[in-house]
This record gives C-alpha cells, structure tokens and sequence, in this order.
DNA sequence: TTTCATTTGTAGCCTTGACTACATAAGGTG
DNA sequence: CACCTTATGTAGTCAAGGCTACAAATGAAA
C-alpha cells in the first residue's frame, strides 16, 4: 500500500522498446510450443516402456506410473490417439502408431542422455532424474550433441 | 489396423507391478509441480527487467516480450497479485511485492547460470537462449552447483 | 480544451489436463 | 455358469492459460 503512494502513472513511449526485447517473444514461443508436446513425449515413452516390460500397456499402469487417475489417462490417451501416436480400442490395452514409436525412441534416448549426463556432473540420482524428467523436453539437438560429448570424454 | 487384428485382451495381473515402476509417479508429480510455477518465474524475472530498463513495467511490455494478447497478460498478472507476487491497480503500472522480488533475484541467478552453462559446453547463443528458457524451471539446487561447478573451472 | 491513438479492462470462448462420482465391461474364481 | 473384483468408460466440474471482440480510460498533441 505505501510503496505505491506516489507512484506516478504510466509514462507513454513513442518510441519502440529498445532491442533488448527483440526476438524475446519468439524465445518464449518455442518454449510455449515445447511445453505442449511434454505430456506426448512422457506417454509414448512410457507406453513403450510397459510393452517391453509386461507386453502390453493399460491405462491403470499409465495412471499408477504418471500418479493421475485413470480417467486423465483416459482422457489424454484419446488426445494422443487423435493426433495419430497411438492406437487404443474400447476396453483393449494401449498400441503404438509408427508414429508413436518413433517419438517413444527419440524421446528415451534423449531422457536416458540428459539423466546420465546429470549424474556425471555429480548430481544424486534421485535428483537427477526429477530433474531430467523436466530438462529432457527443452533440450535441442545442439544442446543434446553437447551433453553426448561430455560424456563421451572428448 | 491389421496390427490389431490378433491383439489378445488385456491379461489381469494380481501381483502388483514389479519394483521398477515404484517412485515413478512421485517424480512425475514433482515436475508437474514445477511446471505451475514457470510462468510465476518468467513473469516477475520479466517484470523485473522492465523496471531497471524501462522505469516500470507496463501490461503491453509483457505481452510483446511474450508473445501473447495483453489479454493474457492482464489475466496472469492478477493470479499473481492473488498469490502476492505483485502489486497493480487499474490502469497503473505492475509492481513486485517483497516476495515476488525474492523470486525474481533468484530465477534470474539461475536462469543466467544455466545459460551460461550452455553456452560454456559449446552451444550457439540463440539455441541456448532458447533451451535455457525451458530448462531453467527444472534445475534443482544440486543441479545448479554442478553447473556453477562447471563454470568456475572446477 | 478537445481529440484521438494507445493502453487497459471486460465478456465470452476454447483446449489441456486435472479431479470426483457413478456406470458398465471383462474376465478370474468358486 | 454366476459372481464379484478389477479395469475401463462417461458425465460433469474446475483452473490455467490461450484467444477475439468490444468498451473504457489515459494522456499527448492539436
Ligand atoms: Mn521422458
Ligand atoms: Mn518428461
Ligand atoms: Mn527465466
Ligand atoms: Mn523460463
């Protein structure tokens, strides 16, 4: 309340804002964009981490595994099913498309990076992998082939 | 379809799942968690800059440095002014509270950090810009020492 | 002082992703 | 086969975070 006594109002700028700010909307964009294939890329990977593991993938696994309940697995299953990642029929377990194999490959071998990466800096593994889980999403190939040096000592 | 044409049905398990699945979900939740407080951090980081560049931090300043509809902005600052981060009243420009001031001083440390760290691995400045943005919300204080490790030639 | 471009606000809509409560299908067991 | 537990599905709600369209306030310039 006090801090805002005599604050003048708002001063208006002609001007445009200095450079600084240029190209930081486009940044935040690709972010923006990044952010809404997470969910996708974590289904697909551990979708296909249940087929290896007990041949089929369930919705109450997906659940027990992302700590939702089943009917957000239901329901975000739908969505991946309707952009073409996965294939899933009333009360059938859950399929991968091409598609959704692909992704599940690329995305495992960049988690499985960023995670090793992590613990070669030093980091605890239980804390390496709650982080990589949320890295593994905004790592680019730049940033990814940066990592794979690292670790291979070059 | 004709991957499916044999698909047996789901076999019921009545053992539990196997311990590898075990801590999985409480990871997940983990990062969902971080995930709610990405925006929090970006805006009072942003916030922050604006003042020490521009005197004060104005709706449309956000929305440009963004990429969204003042619209946008006007609504997530005001769930911030709900969750005391900042202070704004009608048509004034938007301030930080003392605790949105704390949360800026530190995202901004460690979104600099991470940035730094890319680009100290060989990544190009405007691909590490942009990874930056995203992996910064994801970086433990364990991870950050390792980085700030890393960048102090240790 | 009046005007008018700029900025801010409001109303209403949408998608994602979370939930609870309840309904129905599947399939192992007695 | 019938039963009953488990899994799946449906209905309805909510908050966050996007959007467009329109309304009102601000303040610089005429
Ligand atoms: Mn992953
Ligand atoms: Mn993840
Ligand atoms: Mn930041
Ligand atoms: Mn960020």
């Amino acid at each position: 309340m006090k801090a805002q006594k005599n604050i003048p109002l708002r001063i208006r700028r002609t001007k445009p804002v200095p450079a600084s700010g240029a190209g930081t909307a486009v940044i935040q964009q690709i972010t923006r964009a990044a952010h809404s294939q997470e969910r996708a890329q974590d289904y697909v990977e551990t979708i296909a981490d249940l087929i290896v593991e007990h041949g089929e993938a369930r919705a109450i696994d997906l659940a027990k595994a992302f700590g939702v309940t089943h009917v957000t697995v239901i329901r975000t299953v739908q969505r991946l099913q309707r952009d073409g990642l996965v294939n899933t029929r009333p009360y059938r377990s859950i399929f991968l498309t091409e598609a959704g194999s692909r992704l599940a490959v690329q995305a495992k071998a960049r988690h499985r990076v960023v995670l090793e990466f992590l613990m070669a800096l030093g980091v605890p593994e239980g804390v390496a992998k709650v982080d990589a889980e949320g890295i593994e999403h905004h790592v680019s190939p730049e940033t990814l082939e940066a990592f794979q040096r690292v670790l291979s000592g070059a």
